[in-house]
DNA sequence: AAACCATTAAAACGTTTGTTTGAATCATAC
DNA sequence: GTATGATTCAAACAAACGTTTTAATGGTTT
């Protein structure tokens, strides 16, 4: 519907992918059957299974297709944080923005496709398929070790399994941002009131309040 | 399996329910079908339709079975503060205790089931579902409201789209701490090297520290 | 032109899906 | 005991699922 009927620029297995990202986000694994994404591609049924082998390849190749850049970026960042500091302690906010900032940046181009990919990645880590969330893993592993030895040490006070859980509560909160529709966001209207540009910078001080706040307090004043 | 084979004390309209709380959640609505449902209620295939009419009825009425308890807890909580307070403005901490606190509290209940439907509704708030999500909203609606107003009389000096965000946030660092299997706890080994039950004072002071973060800074120091 | 390989096309494969049917079974009321 | 209404049961339904098959097409190389 967005490209010529017949003949297209792109070759199938691109039209493939961009048509299961954008499916997978908005209906999930289970949800999006093949037909729905050759019909949306404008491609023969059979050409996922030529292609790609299976369904679960298919989506396998449309996390792996971005996902790897997305962490690159994340490692290149924290590298030059580190080359900069120059064997000086690194401020734990440049560190979350190196993870985290890089993925809002990521999610800020709606054009190029990043916008959903990014509701997509979100969604799926609650996402109960099994196979899908084990690729996940892997495919984060090493990333997310180097950003939590970096977080360690610019933290050295702070208990690790402290800063392992606001990690945990961290990627919660950014998810949520950009792929939850919640009850808040059904409720309350969708945010129509203001620039979605302006996630990053209220998301980036809400995390940092939070990974800042006092620890085990529970019923403190304010 | 957990029962007699037999007649069976609970009658089957609740042995479907609790059977299909557990499955929605460990492979979501799609991925669940009626009859893993009937066979691990240990009822006939066609019971479902018999009691509850659909599957969407079905999975509608395992929300509603838990929720409206829950959001009238909330209220309640809500009710009692303000009762307290006499006048005098709430704690913005209270506030946010009798909103999150009463759903970890729920999701502490490990035997009773209310840690299995805290994963469940934590998982559906990415549900791509549409109808899923519409009935949720609703069930949402009166909730929030009343919270999003006492949260506004707490803080007269914050933008009230501020709170809204900072609301939003906070749902999704809450719903991925009970619901998610990310990459994080795939990677670390699921954080079984603490008891569970010190999630709910972790959350809290994550959860207060980012409600509390100065506005739109950006690049901060620390 | 002929041969070759990669890709696309239409059709069918066997399963599984949610739902419905009609008879069998049960408890209770008459 | 017999009738009644609710519930359970085995069986079947059409539709949709992921995948496979076989032939047709297109471009490139001999």
């Amino acid at each position: 519907m967005s490209q010529a009927p017949g003949k297209t620029a792109g070759d199938t297995r691109s039209r493939i992918l961009d048509a299961g990202e954008r499916l997978f986000m908005e209906h999930g694994f289970d949800g999006t059957s093949m037909r729905m994404i050759t019909s949306q591609a404008g491609v023969n049924l059979a050409a996922v299974n030529y292609h790609f082998g299976t369904k679960e390849l298919l989506i396998q190749e449309v996390f792996r297709r971005r996902l790897t850049h997305l962490n690159q970026s994340r490692l290149a960042a924290l590298a030059q944080l580190e080359a900069e500091a120059a064997g000086s302690p690194l401020k734990p906010s440049r560190i979350v923005d190196a993870f985290f900032g890089t993925a809002l940046r990521m999610a800020a181009d709606v054009e190029g496709g990043g916008h959903t990919f990014m509701c997509l990645l979100g969604r799926t880590y609650t996402e109960p398929n099994e196979f899908v969330r084990k690729f996940l893993a892997e495919e984060y592993a090493e990333c997310v070790e180097r950003f939590l030895t970096a977080l360690y040490r610019a933290l050295p006070e702070v208990d690790r399994n402290e800063i392992l859980w606001r990690f945990h509560f961290m990627m919660g909160a950014m998810s949520y941002a950009i792929a939850g529709t919640d009850a808040l966001q059904l409720v309350t209207g969708k945010f129509n009131d203001e620039n979605p540009s302006r996630l990053a910078p209220r998301l980036m001080s809400f995390l940092l309040g939070g990974l800042r706040a006092p620890l085990a307090e529970f019923s403190p004043l304010n």
